[in-house]
DNA sequence: TTATTCATTGAATGTGAATTCAATATAATT
DNA sequence: AATTATATTGAATTCACATTCAATGAATAA
């Protein structure tokens, strides 16, 4: 079947080509007609492989959704060093497969106002907030993490994240930081 | 001049709604009837104040050159310190004037991909990041800060303080961190 | 080889949204 | 009061896309 496997990877270069220009240019100012002549093919042609624009970036956001999808699952360790092992884990991931900072940015891009509905609604369903939130308050009650509004908390702290892989994403020479400062503003 | 000062209230009347509509639902999402609607008066009569929407964001933009823009000049305390009081002053001033939230979230988004050029230029032109980076490297050799790229370090400081900004525009009831601790991810 | 299915193209269509415009009302000036 | 300038309206215009389509080429199956 060379017919289907070439279909899966010209849908893949599709795929990859779109979430480079949403997230370089950004969702609605990034033109069918663009992605078409980046990947390159016809205009027309997009749409045997996806039914609308919407479809596309709601398939990007499904393979967003699986990555680190398990956040605060299964911690055996002291939230600190739990949550230090994770950003280094997506840190040097997402070093070695650039797309990944791609996907992180793409995530935030679509949970904000203005998306279409579906795509947004499936990005935050994987937002990772809410389980940094227990995380926090199970840190505060050990002692670990200073007193506060875990949510507040848990916002600022993915939001350097995020600020850190969108500004990535531009400049790509940007060192990466270390974990534990990100981790020690909690502390 | 009765006229005169109806004309400027009525552009600011203009100018606060679409604030509140290009953070709310983003930019390329607000039509300039749904602003007309809000405001409220007729299509037609939004491009008798301004002319193009693009225009209207430049207004937005140009306001939100003027608050925060002396970030990092005249710095008499050490660097943690002033950075903290700089974040006490923003918050308590954006908890009295809720629009300074919301001016905060549009000068982000409109450093994104994407949006108009000379608004984006604009908008960048007072990112805080470049002062952060020398406050940063002089905290550095006093040994009051920790060590790592500065510039990392600057982006990671913002993007916390505007994440919480975001958050704040959406979810008006979530509790403002202490600017100690943000500043505590620097040390 | 012939028929059939799938891939591909670029131009035509349709739609939504910014912008313009001709007409009308209201206020300011003489 | 008459004239001029400004404010206001809503419909007409334009334009930039997403999406559709009819036609063509290429691969697979018969």
């Amino acid at each position: 079947m060379t017919r289907k496997e070439q279909k899966e990877e010209r849908k893949q270069a599709i795929l990859m080509t779109a979430l480079t220009l949403f997230v370089e240019r950004g969702y609605h100012e990034t033109k069918i007609t663009d992605i078409a002549e980046a990947v390159p093919m016809s205009t027309g042609l997009m749409f045997h492989y996806f039914a609308s624009k919407e479809e596309l970036l709601l398939e990007l956001v499904r393979m967003g959704t699986m990555g680190p999808g398990s956040f605060g699952e299964n911690v055996t360790v002291p939230p600190d060093v739990y949550m230090t092992m994770f950003l280094n884990t997506i840190f040097s991931f997402a070093t070695e497969q650039p797309w990944v900072f791609y996907m992180f940015v793409l995530m935030a891009q679509v949970r904000r106002p203005g998306m279409p509905e579906e795509a947004r609604k499936l990005a935050e369903s994987v937002d990772a907030v809410a389980p940094t939130v227990k995380l926090i308050k199970k840190g505060q009650k050990d002692g670990i993490f200073h007193k506060g509004n875990a949510e507040t908390m848990a916002i600022a702290f993915w939001a350097s994240v995020q600020g850190i892989m969108e500004f990535r994403s531009i400049n790509k020479d940007i060192k990466m930081p270390d974990p534990e400062w990100i981790v020690a503003m909690l502390k």
